[in-house]
DNA sequence: ATTTTAATTCAACGGTCGTTCAATTAGGGC
DNA sequence: GCCCTAATTGAACGACCGTTGAATTAAAAT
């Protein structure tokens, strides 16, 4: 094995990102205590210390990974207007579905999960999710008491993405095929669109 | 400060309950990593060394503090079978509001909060939780597919919960009314019991 | 009364973790 | 070619954590 050896390498370093992009992954996969500076170093192919030196430390290295809405996250509320409500609430389900929860670059429910065990955290996403994305959607739809709405569908979506991957269900109930959820999912939004809240 | 002395106490001790409450309240509170042997210990007025004694290990310490279901919610499903549906899906949800986050005994919510940085104990749960009060629900209703809308009903019931505490909604939106959110979850829990799954 | 067992504290060990410090190597401006 | 700065590693420190072992006190058994 070629031990590496100090000193800085040749060429651009693409190290500091490297960093970065452990760090979501193993903070959305593990949560923030059970991460440790040692597991992102490693699956960056770097020094601990290196990361340190980047980020001053663990809790500004979290701060740093936590998700920003994505460009089309942010577009998305105005393409879901043109739309009728009930094909709103089943196109939102399926952007749910398929990205909120993927494993890449924008990964909040992941982020969720890690700022589960960590309240401070809690505040950005719920600036970013509610206020940036849901609210947004909502107002956008021009439906009454937008804030209200933007909160229970973030409590539905989340809720249910969440306890979906918590309770391991995949393995519990292999036969429920992705047209059920779905359908499902889409209905609880719908009624979060058209019920009267008042 | 009166440091106390070493060897066994007069009378009959409460300590190991003490202990076990102190572990309950703790692990729904912080979660299982962050939540210490010291801080048990030290809630529970002993030394840290005496709940090894008593419990062999944190993970065994934390084991035993698993909730098992109460007496009643295991009655529950035949009352609910008793109701007409609109009915038992409104009642379903006020003792889900009312109860199953209770920070009392049997805190189901919390434990989950704990087991969602613990891999490991997600399987328990699941048998408690969607085997033992969901499933016998459903099939006490005479519903079809039960063991899917058990599963479904599960997933929006603590969703809905566990995003409602980990967003602290409240503080977001103090002028929601419990009724608001009461006959969401209400809707929402009758949709599972009346949707045709096939 | 004596022995055995249960309950309790105290001090310490070994491990891990976040972080720091010194040393080393390379790039960029003069 | 020289200097300053940026990137990188390796070793170590201090804190804390789960756990252990010995010592101490009280109850239970004989």
């Amino acid at each position: 094995m070629t031990t590496a050896r100090a000193g800085r390498r040749r060429g651009t370093s693409e190290s500091k990102q490297q960093i970065l992009e452990a760090a979501r992954s193993l903070f959305a996969e593990r949560g923030y205590q059970r991460t440790t500076m040692r597991m992102i170093a490693e699956r960056a192919g770097v020094d601990p210390s290196l990361a340190i030196y980047f980020f001053s430390s663990k809790e500004h290295l979290f701060a740093a990974s936590m998700p920003a809405p994505s460009e089309e996250a942010l577009a998305a509320p105005k393409l879901m207007a043109a739309l009728p409500r009930a094909e709103a609430a089943r196109a939102i389900s399926r952007r749910i579905l398929e990205s909120v929860n993927s494993p890449e670059a924008s990964n909040i429910l992941g982020m969720m999960r890690a700022a589960s065990s960590k309240p401070e955290a809690v505040a950005q996403l719920r600036e970013i999710f509610i206020s940036r994305m849901m609210l947004p959607m909502m107002t956008e739809l021009g439906l009454s008491r937008p804030k209200e709405r933007a909160v229970l569908l973030a409590v539905i979506v989340t809720g249910m993405s969440f306890l979906h991957e918590l309770l391991e269900i995949k393995e519990e109930w292999p036969d429920l095929e992705e047209n059920a959820e779905l359908a499902l999912l889409a209905q609880a939004i719908e009624l979060v669109l058209t019920t009267d809240l008042d």
